[in-house]
DNA sequence: GTCTATATTTGGATAGAC
DNA sequence: GTCTATCCAAATATAGAC
């Protein structure tokens, strides 16, 4: 889709480029201490002209927003088997989500917090992620877990596991280590996909 | 500890109240959305007065922490009965850990995450938080809960809660009533305190 | 599209009178 | 301790030439 001439290519090339700059900056300076002077410069240009790319700074975010949500997609996909899970399958997506967030606590913080005070993604940026969390509901609904309470005791389990691993320990293992184990608690609370013999636990 | 004059009374109680406004001020426009004019308006001096008080914003900001602290330590001693806990036990304190946290997002943005770039607490106020986490540790090792893996896997179901309320549902109690569920997943799981007959589910 | 120049706002922090 | 005045730095965004 969006076929264009190859000026109209170059451009969404130029963004793209501002887009990957954005994020460099804001993992070495946080999410708040990007600024547009120190992006231009580094994308080789002035401020003034990334308003030939985006309207706002708030848009700049609205596309690293949808970018991350973006990788995260594909992240997931990359690490999750096709067909219905097992237990196994159940973990490696879990350890691809942990890993996910953990790898790079801005976009986790961009991506699934709010934090950015007045930022709210624009709809077509926000269907990315809700796309994504649509897949992981027809997943874990394949193997019976597709009741809202168990989705969300699933997302708390797995956010909490992020959480802590990137607020107490970043870079590290501490938490990130136990991931299999509380898919383990989870999935035994729920009841489901009973572990096959011979497992490793 | 520390008797003092009157003057120096006044003093921590103009201190006190700088702290209080700092909070309504960041409840309203978020963490990083804390100005010393602004600040020192509400208060009813100047700017530069606030000097007289604290060295910096990031004192004031430490000043906070150490307040929000103290207010976690004491909210937590209220909910939880004294002496060894019970599963009951174990599922107020869930709550009056998820229910602090999601009654104020900022704060918990502050006490439990790493958002502000640049900000760390002085050790005196770090002690504060210290001291919360081991009586916690106290409390879990009593019922056989006190190794590492145990505590950090408590934390993050906790945390895990708290955060995907704050972040998919402010204001609300989508994760909030999944608490004490989620205190049955953990304590199956570490094979502790088995549900008392009768009880409620 | 990119630039220079600038408007405009806002921030933390300091100097020095009172 | 509090004030006025100010410094200094940085931010987003716009105007208009090229």
């Amino acid at each position: 889709m969006t076929p264009v001439g190859i000026r109209e290519q170059r451009r969404q090339e130029t963004r793209a480029r501002i887009v990957d700059v954005a994020w460099e900056i804001c993992r070495q300076q946080g999410l708040a201490g990007l600024s547009l002077r120190d992006l231009a410069a580094r994308v080789g240009m002035r401020a003034p002209s990334l308003y030939s790319y985006f309207d706002s700074k708030h848009a700049i975010y609205d596309a690293m927003f949808r970018r991350g949500n973006e990788e995260f997609g594909t992240a997931m996909r990359c690490a999750v088997p096709d067909g219905p899970l097992d237990r196994g399958g159940i973990k490696a997506a879990a350890r691809a989500f942990v890993d996910f967030c953990t790898a790079d606590p801005v976009r986790y913080q961009l991506l699934f917090q709010r934090t950015i005070p007045g930022f709210e993604p624009l709809p077509e940026s926000f269907a990315v992620a809700i796309a994504n969390y649509e897949e992981m509901r027809r997943q874990l609904t394949e193997v019976g877990l597709g009741s809202q309470e168990a989705l969300d005791l699933w997302t708390a389990v797995m956010a909490g596991l992020a959480d802590q691993q990137i607020a107490n320990d970043p870079g590290g293992e501490r938490w990130r280590r136990l991931t299999d184990r509380a898919v383990d608690m989870y999935l035994d609370h729920m009841g489901v996909l009973p572990p096959q013999q011979g497992e490793q636990t």
